[in-house]
DNA sequence: CGCCAGGGCCTCA
DNA sequence: TGAGGCCATGGC
C-alpha cells in the first residue's frame, strides 16, 4: 500500500473534512469553500490562535477559549498584546496550559504587529516556516499547521496520530523525527496543499476513532496491510504455541 | 477514579 | 539526540 492508497481509503470512509474550521458566533464551522479560496487575514489570524491553543488539547476545549476571546472583543494582535497576562490566561482557561499558552499568544501577537500578514504571504514556504519556528511556543506541528491551513502552502503536517498510525502500518519506526516523516510524505505524494490539508484532517479522524492508543483493529480496513496487527498476530500465535 | 486530547520547552546525561 | 518532567482543562 502506498500513501495515496491509504488516503483514498480514508476519504471513502470518512468523506471530506474541510479543515481548518472557523468559529462563527458560537458555532464551529467546516466549509468546502475553505479548500477553494484563499483565507482572509482574519481567518489566518484565527488559525494561528487555534493552532497554539490546540497543542496537546482537544479541539472542543479550544472552541470555548476562542469564543471567549471574541466575545470579550480582544481578538486581534493589538488587543492581545495589550491585555494583562492574567486576564488573557483566564479567558483561555478551558484550553489548558493557560499560563504557557497566554505567553505564546502574546509572543505571536507581538510578532504579528511587526509582520503584517500581507507581507508574510509573500515569503517562500521555507522562510515562512522559519519565521514561525523561531517564535517561542511554536514548534514544527504548530508552524506547519499555520503555513498549510492558513497560508495555503504545501507543507505536510505531522502529529502524534501520524507517527502512531504510519509506524503501525510499517512506514517508519515510532521514534522517527518530525522532519524525516514530513519528508517521506512530501516525497511520496503529489505536492498539493489541498491534498495535504485533507490527508492530515483524515489522519486525525482515523487516529481518534479507530487507530487509537488502544486500536480497534476489528473495525479497521487496513488489517491485511498493517505491520502492527501482523506483529500482534505473530506474538499471539507464539503465545498460544508456548502455552 | 484514570486516561487522553489536533505539543513544545527545558534539563540532564 | 534521547529520555523524562512539566504545563492543566474538560470529556468520557
Amino acid at each position: 500500500m502506498k500513501l495515496i492508497d491509504i488516503y483514498n481509503l480514508l476519504v471513502d470512509f470518512y468523506g471530506e473534512q474541510n479543515w481548518w474550521p472557523i468559529i462563527e458566533g458560537r458555532e464551529c464551522v467546516y466549509k468546502k469553500e475553505f479548500m477553494e479560496r484563499e483565507r482572509t487575514d482574519e481567518e489566518i489570524f484565527e488559525i494561528m490562535i487555534g493552532a497554539i491553543l490546540t497543542q496537546n488539547t482537544s479541539w472542543t476545549n479550544v472552541i470555548v477559549a476562542i469564543i471567549n476571546l471574541k466575545e470579550n472583543n480582544i481578538f486581534s494582535p493589538y488587543k492581545i498584546s495589550e491585555i494583562e497576562n492574567s486576564k488573557l490566561s483566564q479567558l483561555i482557561k478551558s484550553a489548558g496550559y493557560f499560563n504557557q499558552k497566554a505567553k505564546k499568544l502574546k509572543i505571536l501577537c507581538s510578532f504579528l504587529l511587526n509582520n503584517k500578514i500581507s507581507e508574510l504571504k509573500k515569503l517562500s514556504v521555507y522562510d515562512l516556516r522559519q519565521k514561525f519556528l523561531s517564535l517561542w511556543g511554536i514548534g514544527y506541528e504548530t508552524a506547519d499547521s499555520i503555513v498549510l491551513y492558513g497560508f495555503n502552502k504545501p507543507v505536510f503536517v505531522v502529529d502524534a496520530y501520524t507517527k502512531r498510525i504510519f509506524s503501525r502500518l510499517g512506514f517508519f519506526p515510532e521514534n522517527s523525527e518530525y522532519e524525516t516523516i514530513r519528508d517521506l510524505f512530501e516525497k511520496n505524494l503529489p505536492q498539493s496543499s489541498n491534498l495535504y490539508k485533507e490527508y492530515h484532517a483524515l489522519i486525525v479522524e482515523f487516529g481518534k476513532n479507530l487507530c487509537k492508543k488502544r486500536p480497534l483493529c476489528n473495525n479497521c480496513s487496513f488489517n491485511e496491510n498493517c505491520a502492527y496487527l501482523h506483529k500482534n498476530a505473530q506474538s499471539f500465535a507464539q503465545f498460544i504455541q508456548q502455552s
